[in-house]
DNA sequence: ATGCATGAGAT
DNA sequence: TCTCATGCATA
């Protein structure tokens, strides 16, 4: 009923996709169920340490007293209804809670924001977004590879006041909790010789030279770094997100963080954020409050509405999986095809292939076959490709520059034909034998 | 931690 | 229409 009317093939006339120059995250308020919930749950985020992820730090187990009260997860989950789509959405295909359609229904629970005090230290009901503008803040669009926070001397927590100029027009002003440095101070990693490889970097790293250089090995060991201070020190990553919004204007989700401590990012944009985050440890370390760090309010409030999260029961996945095996890049017939035949909404097939192909090209094994990958990812669909590790042209990691090949393996194992099979019905095979 | 989604920019 | 960066929502 709320459900939008899907546009049966063609057009993705997207009736929730409203037209706005910029809108950045709305949560809550219009009843989006968007109770913001810091669940960052470090614990168990030590706990399981990523399949290649080194790092043990027995020392903590649970979360730090910061973080544990910042993480609470507002548990409030409603119990997840159970309407869906009565379009031909199968019964496996079901969506997230029925907040239904982004019309203020009051779908969530009030208490959307029991966000324990003192830790986190996002307003009531509203976003914590801000909107940016890359022209102030140098850092981002240009690392440049001047000032080398590695060893620049750590700016304690009182240092320059004149930080990141907010966005111009936005109306934010830097609440200056923590005024921790200049943003035209954006540092850069070491300089290295650029690891950069990756044959085909075309879509990856064609930026500017801004790459400072990093390699793989900077990177995971950076990763390791800061995570481990950032537990030392009590932030969630989220915290860490709401900070980089103090000290340079643009804030980050747990998301992101989550992603760039598991090297889950494209090279680039580690290599990008690195020096960003390289500050923020460096001003949370000198800091004598640094909880101060992440109390800001910097509020956005936005009522965009935003598609209800589709979520493909295991079957569906399995049965995507095997079509994008075959073919990672269906056309738009074949979207079409897939579509129907699982009875998803196109839309929802092209975006999972967009993701899909984005999750392929993170994990993909900097290693060799490379070549392999391009063909792998050609329209021309090779009969299933030995994708025993393939590294994509664009966001992979550069191969190791070190022999020792650190960045083991990030494939899943799904992503191995053989392995994938196996995972697969019986049923569903027929779709990739075709 | 991760799946699905959005939107800007590139093609 | 894709890629890429990014994040909400959820597991």
């Amino acid at each position: 009923m709320t459900e939008r009317p899907q546009s049966p093939t063609g057009t993705d006339c997207r009736p929730y996709e409203v037209n706005r120059a910029m809108y950045h995250q709305a949560q809550g308020l219009d009843g989006l169920g968007g109770d913001f919930k810091t669940n960052d749950l470090q614990g168990s985020d030590f706990a399981h340490p990523k399949h290649w992820y080194p790092f043990a730090a027995p020392e903590f187990t649970g979360q730090v007293a910061g973080a544990t009260a910042a993480t609470q997860p507002a548990n409030i989950s409603p119990p997840i209804a159970e309407t869906r789509e009565q379009i031909k959405i199968p019964a496996e295909i079901k969506t997230e809670k029925d907040v239904d359609e982004y019309t203020n229904e009051e779908n969530k629970p009030t208490s959307q924001y029991n966000l324990t005090p003192g830790t986190s230290s996002v307003p009531t009901g509203v976003n914590y977004y801000t909107p940016w503008n890359p022209s102030f803040w140098p850092g981002l669009s240009h690392i440049t590879a001047s000032a080398n926070i590695s060893q620049a001397p750590p700016t304690p927590s009182a240092s320059s006041p004149s930080l990141s100029p907010s966005p111009p027009g936005n109306g934010f002003e830097s609440p200056g909790f923590f005024n921790g440095g200049s943003a035209q101070n954006i540092p850069s990693g070491q300089a290295q010789s650029a690891a950069r490889s990756s044959g085909s970097s075309s879509g990856g790293c064609s930026d500017s030279e801004e790459e400072e250089n990093l390699t793989t090995e900077d990177l995971e060991q950076f990763a390791k770094e800061l995570k481990h201070k950032r537990i030392t020190l009590g932030f969630t990553q989220a915290d860490v997100g709401l900070a980089l919004g103090n000290l340079y204007g643009k804030m980050f989700s747990q998301t992101t963080i989550c992603r760039f401590e598991a090297l889950q990012l494209s090279f680039k944009n580690m290599c990008k954020l690195k020096p960003l985050l390289q500050r923020w440890l460096n001003e949370a370390e000198n800091s004598e409050n640094p909880q101060d760090m992440y109390k800001i309010e910097r509020v956005f409030i936005d009522t965009r509405k935003r598609k209800r999260r589709t979520s493909l029961e295991g079957t569906v996945r399995s049965a995507l999986e095997s079509y994008f095996v075959k073919c990672p890049k269906p056309n738009t017939l074949e979207i079409t095809h897939i579509s129907d035949d699982l009875g998803l909404e196109r839309d929802v097939v092209r975006v999972w292939f967009c993701n899909r192909r984005q999750k392929g090209k993170r994990l993909a094994l900097p290693f060799d076959d490379e070549c392999a990958e391009a063909q792998y990812y050609d329209q021309s669909p090779p009969p299933l490709p030995h994708m025993g590790g393939t590294a994509l042209p664009g966001q992979g990691y550069p191969g190791p520059a070190h022999p020792g090949g650190a960045p083991a393996l990030y494939m899943p194992s799904l992503h191995r034909p053989e392995v994938f099979k196996n995972a697969l019905h019986p049923g569903l095979v027929g779709h990739l034998t075709s």
